[in-house]
DNA sequence: CTAACTGTAACTGATATTATTACAGTACAA
DNA sequence: TTGTACTGTAATAATATCAGTTACAGTTAG
């Protein structure tokens, strides 16, 4: 998995946690640990997904126009990172004799969507809320 | 996830397929579209994990030593892919000021261990029997 | 008009993945 | 005991992916 999910949930919890639950690209990436520009386009994608707004020139940036009890990461993992469990090299071949070696990459990618499925739903069951939640509840630094 | 799960799978569905349990790493490498070289690097993790024997030398290869319906997915993706789930990059910064940044990557760590465990879990329900089975429903070519 | 933003594409460098080569070690069989 | 056919493993090369960075057009507030 890439890591454009982390950086969405990332910046969903910061914006949550922010009181005027707004910030910069600037301001994010800085809590991120990552470039502006990176931000901005996972962003872009939660903008189309419609977890947030923006608001371009100045003064302007991203905020939160979810509620963070309602968006969990199935949500975001659909919108940055569907399909990313299934390797990108395929075994097999569909033109071969054996029965194995040809079927072999349709029986794999089964396996693969169905183990997608089950981990969507484990993000189903985690909102943004709860990783804030989870935040407050480490020891402080 | 890198593909020598899906390797690792293929050639133990093979071997349980083949009337002899038995094959060379190039049988292997060609049934799967590899290079034998590859197989042998995966090979040699089964053998350590007990499913598989090899015989080094003429006549030599590999033998199924587990009964197909006793091997999971969930043992292989333990002895070959361990950990891949969870993205190489992590966000946040523990010394940052701020308790999002500075604790964002020990809760997403938390978070990618318990989804790594459910796709286990899920992995533990197949067996190489299923998997041969699955390939026998498909479609004659 | 200017400063401060986003949107997006292009480019670079780093890292991960896969293919290939090479060769030492082992076992069988003539 | 010598040749052939294998495995085991490391090193290298080729390719793909990922992350960082730059660049600049477009937008908005003041």
């Amino acid at each position: 998995m890439n890591s454009e999910f982390t950086i969405a949930v990332h910046s969903l919890v910061l914006l949550a946690y922010l009181p005027e639950r707004m910030a910069t690209s600037e301001t994010i990436a800085v809590n991120v640990g990552t470039h502006p520009a990176r931000v901005r386009k996972v962003m872009s994608c939660l903008r189309r997904g419609g977890y947030v707004d923006t608001r371009e020139g100045s003064g302007g940036g991203y905020w939160l126009t979810a509620q963070p009890a309602e968006v969990t990461l199935k949500d975001i993992y659909r919108v940055i990172a569907i399909g990313s469990l299934m390797p990108n090299w395929c075994s097999g071949n569909p033109d071969a004799d054996c029965i194995v070696g040809s079927n072999m990459k349709e029986v794999m990618y089964g396996i693969f969507c169905a183990a997608e499925q089950r981990l969507e739903s484990y993000f189903a069951g985690i909102t943004i809320a709860d990783v804030l939640a989870q935040i407050r509840e480490c020891e402080p630094k």
